[in-house]
DNA sequence: CCACGTGATGTCAGCGACTGTCATCGCGTA
DNA sequence: TACGCGATGACAGTCGCTGACATCACGTGG
């Protein structure tokens, strides 16, 4: 096995001393120079792996993405299209949940800095038109299909607040489905 | 009536002229100083009316968002809170309307850049605490109120996307009540 | 009529994010 | 063994944005 020219994991070791800097100083506090230095690299090199000093956040945000679309395109057919979302979306809490401490530190990074909330809105809206998207390829028409892919992120987002305001027991799966029933109570109104 | 030692509205110039610029060569093309040359001022005088580059465009959103929380606040009693948020985001399409070719000009540059985007979804976030805000204060507990306000903007976006890509005829509170009976309709999938 | 405060602007220096370009260097491979 | 390749370093440069200080009409009180 080879040891390269280089110690490996060159991106983890920058996403590693990026949090820990971005949790110490804060995010604005800190500079990509920082980051680098203490990965044991350049500053050139930390923008090779990370389109910008946001970015280190987000990456992995991917396979959540991953996870939900699929999980939208293998609902049963007699799933309705809000149900589907609602399934994929609780599968997608199931595996938050497995983070252990890190979702609830990268949270409070991200809840300490408006650059990094602009970031987080939108790999949101772009999840919703992904799950928009595989929700038209099951033969959901629009505007049902956005309609859906919108009010189950929005509902998401809110249940992952409650969830993160929570010191810990709660289930969050269980808070997503609860909260989904909240919103068809909540349009049911007439 | 003193016309002073400079020139009135420099706010104005700074925005007409980004705007220009915006829409000439995009955003990213489009340097600070080129958009304080244009409007005779200097870079510095820029950022002492607007925050960064990009506050530009979302200055007056400010407007739409009194209109949308104070129609809020001043719903019959009687109405559900899905129903104010309906209400008060159609008052908001009225206005929009009104504004001639500027919201579709602004549309196409923000379409055109993701940083824009980024901080039009932030806005739109902030509208939508705002909601939540005046939906509590009507009464409504939590997350009924949360829910009722981004899936009332969620309910905007996609019907003002619809609007914009419409050529023109179609009525933008009409599409926003359509939308909101749509995502009823959604919703209520058992 | 003048000194003084005030508000909007100009000037200048500087930091930090990000990019383009070229050099370096070990590793695998023909 | 020479060569190409991939990851990194080094360096210069642009641009967004900020702090500090100077300037200059205007109004106001003396």
């Amino acid at each position: 096995m080879g040891m390269g020219r280089w110690e490996p994991n060159a991106r983890g070791r920058l996403e590693q001393a990026a949090m820990e800097l971005y949790l110490e100083r804060g995010f604005e506090q800190t500079t990509v120079a920082e980051i680098a230095r203490r990965a044991g690299l350049t500053e050139r090199t930390f923008f090779r792996h990370y389109a910008d000093k946001r970015e280190v956040l987000f990456w992995g945000a991917g396979a959540l993405q991953e996870l939900i679309v699929s999980t939208v395109a293998s609902a049963p057919g007699s799933a309705t299209p809000i149900d589907a979302v609602a399934t994929a979306v609780e599968a997608a809490g199931a595996m938050i949940q497995q983070g252990g401490d890190r979702p609830r530190k990268r949270q409070d990074v991200i809840a300490a800095n408006t650059e990094l909330q602009e970031r987080e809105l939108i790999k949101m809206a772009t999840l919703a038109s992904a799950i928009a998207s595989a929700l038209r390829e099951r033969g959901v028409p629009d505007p049902a299909a956005s309609l859906a892919a919108e009010a189950g992120i929005a509902v998401f987002r809110i249940a992952f607040e409650r969830w993160i305001k929570d010191t810990g027991q709660l289930d969050l799966p269980g808070v997503i489905r609860q909260s989904f029933d909240e919103l068809k109570a909540v349009t049911a109104g007439k």
